[in-house]
DNA sequence: AGATTAATGTTATAATATAACATTAATCCG
DNA sequence: CGGATTAATGTTATATTATAACATTAATCT
């Protein structure tokens, strides 16, 4: 990376900079290993939409890469997210119009995601209970599964314990 | 309902007028309860939304109801849509930018989606199993839910039987 | 090396949604 | 009732999100 990192909320309380490399390093094993192009441009875009767990709006990466790579425009952003979305390397959240960084990139992709409102951070969670019981009330109705939105918004467990932000509507 | 309505699909071979006028009821009966309006702007609105199952597009919409209210802009579409939201009556389909009647006005609102890719009807589900499974996995997070969205892509049953439309990615 | 496919550049525009302020209608309450 | 207040709608403008279409450059194949 060629700019330096923003000190990036470690309201998680980890260590980022590990977290965003293991990430990167994931990504770039399995598309070697897919024999697909993380090409310099999808490399940044994934690095900037791991600078934090927030879901990350499209235009925003725009801005954020401009500075980077001079000929980037929409279609610059929006294929790069294509094809991490495709790779599963990032989620859409579909209820924001946003996206957010994927940590169990290759494996099953969809997961619970629970948005906060109020840090914006997105955590996933495999819910392995939940997704049976989807299972079954799909199977029940009938249908046949192509993808999977299960997005939750509220407060995180972090902001909760914050002054000034209480668990409903502000 | 001063147009004739669409023979729209009966897919799901119910009487659909029963099935809209029985909504458009509940909807008038709850309204009233809650001394809250459901204007003619909005009125009209909502039984657009219900001319079928689809998951429907705001300025959809607002191309229906441009002959029916002249001076029908974006804003007086989303207005009737946010209150609609507001009191229970539609859903809002994250994954779509559209928005669907809600057969369960009034009562727990947040439903399973099922959204069929092929006809575009979508079909509410309350997975009692599913959302008791979910509530659990919240409260390990230690988060609190302020609104859910559940939302399944794919094939439903009646697609499913029909020639030419397989279950998988076409 | 030439053909083919993949990725990116570039321009334009479509589709979705909201802001801000003016006007009209409904409701409240003295 | 009648003036004040709130709710709803009208109206203009613009912000935000996303894609289409075609040109160019780079990578891969044989």
């Amino acid at each position: 990376m060629t700019t330096y990192a923003k000190p990036s909320q470690q309201s998680s309380g980890h260590n980022h900079s590990e977290c965003v490399s293991e990430a990167l390093i994931t990504a770039e094993h399995l598309c070697f290993e897919r024999g697909v192009q993380l090409t310099p441009i999808r490399h940044k875009v994934l690095e900037l939409i791991w600078e934090s767990h927030k879901a990350v709006k499209a235009y925003e990466l725009l801005d954020r890469l401009k500075p980077l790579q001079q000929a980037a425009k929409p279609a610059t952003i929006y294929r790069a997210l294509d094809f991490l979305i495709e790779q599963g390397l990032i989620h859409r959240v579909e209820s924001l119009n946003a996206f957010v960084g994927c940590h169990c990139s290759g494996h099953q992709h969809e997961q619970l995601l629970l948005i906060c409102k109020h840090c914006q951070e997105v955590e996933e969670r495999s819910a392995k209970e939940v997704m049976l019981a989807l299972s079954d009330e799909i199977k029940q109705a009938g249908f046949i599964v192509h993808s999977k939105a299960i997005e939750i918004h509220g407060v995180c467990s972090t902001c909760q314990k914050m002054p000034g932000v209480p668990g409903d509507r502000e």
